[in-house]
DNA sequence: TTATTAAGTGTATTATTTACATTTATAAAT
DNA sequence: ATTTATAAATGTAAATAATACACTTAATAA
């Protein structure tokens, strides 16, 4: 900022909330709280908490995501702030958001029992609080461009995943079919998955090859300019 | 926000700062003020300024660019915030940074001389303060998206303009330079032009045609679904 | 041995993107 | 009047990418 020097400002709390993804091989899912407080007491709304002194609000992102989850080192990134003055009706709160990708089968259900938190089918969540469904589509549409251009969806799936299990992604993050043998060959043409000699038996009698994202692969890649684009 | 009550919370200042584009038919220009205030004064930086009480972000940055430019209805975008909490070395200062695209030729002069701004070259462009340079790189960045799927790229042209004046347009910001057969056959068959009887002389003995961009027809063809891509 | 089930795989068609050079309209100079 | 100079205007062929579409295979269970 620069102009109109340090004058005073009336005092305004800077928070941060997250949109949390996860993926159960069928749907997207959103972690969602209820919460336990005023106002809005026992609605369900998004995950956030106040920045303290000294911390970013992407420190302060992941701190809330980790009481939330037991998680670190998750993929975040932030989206939007919000800024109506009457946004929240106790005190004058800016939002600074972020999404999360988890893989759904990390978090650690103590944790978010105690936050009495619950996953929702993104398509099936509940009416949200103050700004809080703004922020979820917000979110999403960023979710959706940045996975066509980077491999980020590989955040939501556990470390070893079939073909039909990413597919099965794809369609929920676009929200649209895809067909089977075009997909696979564009994810292989992309060349940057191991395929393990590993096979899922749980989903058929033939079962089906497991694989994994080479992230060295990737990053070697990306580093001679290699554009993923799905 | 939502866990962890309504706290206290240490004072946290809330600023906007502007990433302010032109375009001069040959490239892309940024504002950019001379600071007459310490801490920094007299180096360059983006034109700023605090969050009043009931004044959200969009109308602060709004508010910004009026004083510096003269302009309303300028086309902005919010494009991230910045919480680093030394980032200002002053108070603790978070930046909600917006960029705003404007036809060169509309601003008045004399506010921006007050100011102590001035248009650089985008390549070209001084060393800026703080984490300003970081965020100008996040705007074109921004910018460069935007403009691929939406026809934003208008705002910094006349209302009148050359099919060059265009292509060099995309050029600048794509820092790329463009085949002008195929650019103009994919802006045609975007159909979203009107061509007008008119011809601009100053550019060559035969002179171009002048084109103005068909608002009503995009916004109908829009809600059809049609995508804008360039 | 047979039946069942999802996994795995290829090709032809269409649409899109790219590369590339000549002609044309006008103003200025002679 | 004619010539010259300059950027504007224009089309096609080749390469690449996207799409539509159906049968075979591996393994288990009956």
């Amino acid at each position: 900022m620069t102009i109109s020097s340090y004058q005073d400002q009336s005092p305004i709390l800077v928070a941060v909330d997250c949109i949390i993804f996860g993926f159960d091989n069928e749907e997207l899912k959103i972690l969602l709280i209820k919460r336990n407080f005023e106002p809005e007491k026992g609605k369900w709304s998004l995950m956030g908490g106040f920045l303290k002194e000294q911390e970013t609000a992407d420190e302060a992102a992941d701190r809330v995501l980790l009481s939330l989850t037991g998680l670190h080192d998750v993929y975040m990134e932030q989206v939007h702030t919000y800024t109506g003055p009457d946004r929240d009706p106790v005190e004058r709160t800016i939002s600074i958001t972020y999404y999360a990708l988890i893989n759904i089968e990390d978090h650690n259900e103590e944790l978010t029992r105690q936050h009495s938190a619950q996953w929702f089918s993104f398509s099936e969540a509940p009416e949200l609080i103050f700004d809080h469904h703004q922020m979820v589509t917000h979110a999403i549409n960023r979710l959706r461009y940045k996975t066509s251009i980077q491999p980020i969806g590989f955040e939501l799936l556990p470390e070893k995943f079939t073909m039909r299990q990413l597919q099965k992604l794809y369609e929920a993050i676009l929200n649209e079919t895809l067909d089977k043998r075009n997909f696979s060959k564009k994810i292989n043409q992309l060349d940057v998955l191991i395929k393990l000699e590993e096979k899922d038996m749980s989903s058929s009698k033939k079962g089906s090859f497991l694989f994994q994202f080479d992230k060295e692969k990737y990053a070697a890649k990306a580093k001679q300019g290699f554009a993923f684009r799905l």
